[in-house]
DNA sequence: CAGAATCCAACTGGATACTG
DNA sequence: CAGTATCCAGTTGGATTCTG
């Protein structure tokens, strides 16, 4: 009989590494829709839309560096840069579906949860954000 | 024939929002070192070690808003408080286990794309810390 | 077009001290 | 024992400006 939990306990470093990288907060997002196939930067850009150049340019380059996608450049004027999955990053698609469909079904198990949390302490409310608070308190003096 | 990128995109906004939640650096520790049983609060400290007090405390705190958790007062003295996975927080466990598994197998993937990219690009080397650096560079002056 | 560089606000996590 | 309250360093991500 082996200790089970120490060995889940070892087992989840490569757990956080992975969490850590995809814990982006675009990642998943760039995954998913470089799914479709091979698109460009600003492809990638117009379609998530709201990310900043830089963080995208960040996580692209975390994203390559891990081998999940490839990075061609095509030398032309204007430059043109196209990003692919490649199979290891399509294969971590399959994980990342598992836990989306666990999300999409359990969501509401958690808004449900965060409705009983905050009827039984309602100190806790929705995330205050103390710093509009107190520059109207200042302001109301 | 539904436009299935698109359909992933829109499933994703659950990921993320799950991704934001079990993706602090030790909640998925805590849910699997939690998956022995009901534990105490220093047992956990102790179990997972390196962990600072004031995060274990806020962890628990965001994993019980979400259900995944149960926190169990003894009114004593010393008080006693045991925390314990909810059904739906062993429930979490399996899609977690999926991604730790496909870790676990892919690492040595993931860390020879890293070898290659950094003899590709022997700039990019270990994340540079250049405020030593740059302090060394003027001290040498 | 696809970035690099810079500046900055916000958030995360750790260390420490104090309390019921 | 199980926190709460501060303070603080490091990191993340956004906005802006500049370039091959």
């Amino acid at each position: 009989m082996k200790p089970i939990a120490h060995e889940i306990t070892n087992d989840c470093r490569p757990v956080g590494e992975i969490l850590n990288q995809i814990g982006g907060k675009w990642t998943v997002l760039i995954i998913n829709v470089l799914s479709g196939g091979s698109m460009r930067f600003s492809e990638i850009k117009r379609e998530i839309g709201g990310i900043s150049q830089k963080v995208l340019t960040a996580t692209l380059r975390d994203l390559e560096m891990d081998g999940f996608l490839t990075r061609t450049v095509t030398p032309s004027i204007p430059p043109h840069v196209s990003y692919e999955l490649t199979d290891l990053g399509r294969d971590l698609q399959k994980p990342l579906h598992v836990l989306g469909a666990w999300a999409v079904n359990n969501r509401p198990k958690v808004l449900e949860a965060r409705g009983r949390y905050f009827a039984a302490h309602p100190e806790a409310m929705p995330k205050r954000k103390p710093r509009i608070a107190s520059a109207l308190r200042v302001a109301a003096e």
